[in-house]
DNA sequence: CTCTGTTATTCTCATACTGAGACTATCTCA
DNA sequence: TGAGATAGTCTCAGTATGAGAATAACAGAG
């Protein structure tokens, strides 16, 4: 075994080979709703199981850059995305084919450009979080996982500001919230909060052109501000069954 | 390049080989100060400079596993330990050898058992944070993000709790966070809020054999509770430059 | 044994933050 | 023109936090 260990340091290529891939969670909101992109897969295995866009990394691609490549690749997006690590998933037989190890990568994404499929996947989709297929490999838990550090982070990081346009009002800020964390909130809690919250967002001086689509006055139109963290954090509602 | 796609889709193997390792952060804490394990490098690159433990997966074992084992060759601690996945690196040339892409682990360990130098290296120490060598690789960068994640799991989770004994008073559980963070807290405060975070601590009904080595009365014990959250959080004292 | 310095624990008090509810003005739509 | 909805403010009570202080128990020096 040491022997083993000894020759495994100098030369890993006598270990079986092993493939390192990168899975978007690419997130986006339509109508209300908090929406993930899949990809039908083209091929085996679990072929025609839909999936989290991703695949392999490339020679001199750093880890980041596959990411960001994989999402272009299916929605084209490539401004105006946040992108940012999770977690990696390498249990030995996650993927019938070989040993490998997945790099998961969390995405928001503001508007909603309808997604193209690549290249080895038959069609692409968003789909409403609560509306999922059975997904292929292990990506349920890779977005669980995911699903719960987006809502965790809207907490105490102004990403929320991410899911909208350069120009919000703290309504459409709100609907990001209630999407994400699949609750309603205090309209008027979450005005107060938002606007105490330093360099969450600035005004811009500007309202909407109308008022909004049901009725009620036109809103102030705020950007995002220049905090990096929320303090004090917009906490959650309750969530006792979490804490024990 | 939609033909090199193709093929790696289905051969990843055409691609060069890549390594994966696992790079452990281990933490304690010694004369209230918190320490991080690291290893004298035996071989190249980076011949005898100081690094995070850690090494090549083997085939057959899941991530989780191998962290667990590096940890184990360098210091035999196996129970009493918390460890979680924190993020993977994978720059090309971050090792010089070829495409190797790390996943680190961050570790907790309530005791100090000496170190003991595994098969690759030519000591093991427990280094105080403040008082680091150069490291090698990225390894640098990859204690600060541990660092950082250590000082935000204090917050809302029982974690201090896993650097104590099974039993332990709300002074030394004090010191857990004095150290992490780096900043003293005030006694009567910390008392309080532990006490009121609901299933934090349990009392255990017994106290301290003898009072405090300098004095002082005898302390009640307490053990973890079952709580997996703080709720409300043990938030850090205000960081202004960390929020913008 | 007595005195001094430390530490554990509890309290007070002012301030900040939160949830719930209400009120007013403005706007869309029928 | 009226009903219904929404933006933005306020009030009020309850909870949480920071700072400081008070009390009591204990170790160690003299």
């Amino acid at each position: 075994m040491d022997e083993r260990e000894y020759l495994a340091a100098y030369d890993p290529r006598a270990y079986p080979a092993i493939a390192v891939t990168v899975d978007v969670v690419a997130l986006t909101i339509i109508g209300g709703v908090l929406h993930v992109l899949l990809v039908e897969r083209g091929e085996p295995p679990f072929l025609g199981r839909w999936a989290l866009p991703g695949g392999f990394i490339r020679p001199g691609e750093d880890l980041d850059e596959a990411a960001a490549r994989e999402l272009a690749e299916e929605t084209g997006m490539t401004d105006r995305v946040h992108i940012e690590q999770l977690a990696s998933y390498g249990s030995p037989g996650r993927d019938p084919r070989m040993r490998v190890v997945s790099i998961s990568y969390l995405a928001f994404a503001p508007d909603l450009p309808d997604p193209q499929a690549g290249s080895d996947a038959t069609d692409a989709a968003w789909y409403g979080v609560d509306r999922l297929p059975k997904l292929a490999f292990d990506h349920e838990r890779i977005l669980g996982h995911a699903l719960e550090r987006a809502r965790a982070k809207l907490e105490y990081t102004p990403l929320a500001t991410a899911f909208v346009g350069p120009m919000f009002t703290i309504s459409e800020l709100r609907g990001v919230y209630e999407a994400v964390w699949g609750a309603p909130l205090h309209a008027g809690n979450f005005h107060r909060k938002v606007l105490s919250v330093p360099g969450f967002v600035e005004s811009t001086g500007e309202t909407t052109e109308s008022g909004g689509a049901r009725g009620g006055p036109r809103a102030k139109l705020y950007r995002a501000g220049d905090a990096r963290l929320l303090h004090p954090a917009l906490l959650r509602p309750e969530r006792e069954e979490e804490i024990r």
